[in-house]
DNA sequence: ATTTTCAATATTGGATCCAAAATATGGAGA
DNA sequence: TCTCCATATTTTGGATCCAATATTGAAAAT
């Protein structure tokens, strides 16, 4: 390992297995729907099950994984059904996010908005997916973490959680990104003008857009 | 341990413990603020560190306890705004809840709420703090779990685990009691209607009288 | 007296080993 | 051939041990 990756690497396994879980699950290495075999993913993994177990628990938290007594845990498959379900929640939780950040906006939350912004353009003129959709979730969490609502916004990362391993899928369309750069300079021009409804209203189809586009993937 | 009680334990012993952990932090044994020592609980309920660990991963995920790496765990203390906070998701979550629920309540599922709602009185005819805050539970979830939602109804579930903390004391108040017995035959009444209008406002009312209940007790 | 440093101690993190449960395998009986 | 049951194997659950980190306390320097 280099130094590099020692630098970046988390200071305990458990939270290093968790973030290689997810990226696991997000890029489809882990498929939904398979059994986790413990042994084989610590030994993968470089660590002991102990580790893996702890970082499993937090998915299982997170509905990334379900878990049953002395049968073990499972990548968890998203149903439309489901899929519907977390973005209708979705729906509900980001609204009162966005009402109350909207109130309580200052112009420096604005500025660090505009520069998630700027990220997410720079990422989509190189092309760069992975970099895209980590730089659409810090525009939106920057966003509702406005709000000063922390429980509201821990709730709503968990839900994107969820869906994380959907979404990756929805950048590599040329035309979403596009669309994506689009809405959220529509939000942003809302924000500026510090007017909650339409952010919403905005943010509302921009959401239904993914959806839409998410939806035919998980006949699949 | 006697048989009755073997047959009642869970057949983990992370479940066990996560049972224990959750009526211990409900009935204030482990008070909020107070860093989680885990030799000495392992030890207080017979178990090794490991599967306490496991249980003390699915409070976080919960947000009963914080974790900070190498530093362990600690029984979250709610600010008055977090209970503000978790009661106002509650309101937005369990509307849409309620509403979806009686746009396909049947006669049957009607009963079974009846049913809940009959142990609820006779836990307060008889007394018994505990066992009617179960029985309340129970007439909630059943409501909610007709919404044929699941996440949401875990979400919501996950949000009661939260302040079930302090909700035990709101049913040491004789008053408390006697109204909670009110508003829920005054729900009942609004569900036989089918009117969610009607269901929800009550069951806002409902939430909003335990909140001001519970937030004096929050200061000390 | 105050601050800093360093060692001693306590506590958490992780690896290994063993036990318990579930699953797979294979053979006996109908 | 199919079913059922006993056994072997795999996999998860948990206990113990060791390592790494944090905390505490005391001594030394300013």
């Amino acid at each position: 390992m280099s130094p590099d990756e020692a630098r970046r690497r988390p200071p305990t396994a458990q939270q290093f297995v968790l973030g290689e879980l997810r990226r696991a699950i997000t890029t489809g290495r882990l498929r939904p729907g398979t059994p986790i075999r413990q042994d084989a993913l610590a030994e993968e993994l470089q660590v002991s099950r102990v580790p893996l177990r702890e970082a499993l628990k937090t998915l299982e938290g997170e509905g990334l994984v379900t878990y049953k007594p002395h049968k073990g845990y499972c990548v968890v498959m998203l149903s439309l059904d489901d899929l519907r379900e977390v973005y209708r929640i979705r729906e509900l939780l980001e609204e009162e996010a966005v009402r109350a950040a909207v109130a309580r906006l200052t112009d420096d939350d604005l500025g660090r908005i505009e520069a998630a912004q700027e990220e997410v353009e720079r990422a989509a003129a190189a092309g760069d997916v992975a970099a895209m959709a980590t730089a659409n979730r810090a525009f939106h969490m920057t966003l509702f973490d406005c709000a000063g609502r922390p429980r509201l916004a821990r709730l709503i990362r968990t839900l994107w959680d969820t869906t994380d391993a959907y979404r990756s899928m929805y950048y590599g369309d040329a035309g979403n990104r596009e669309r994506v750069i689009e809405e959220h300079r529509a939000a942003l021009d809302a924000l500026r003008r510090r007017s909650a409804d339409d952010a919403v209203t905005t943010l509302n189809v921009h959401r239904d857009h993914a959806v839409a586009e998410l939806e035919p993937l998980l006949d699949a």
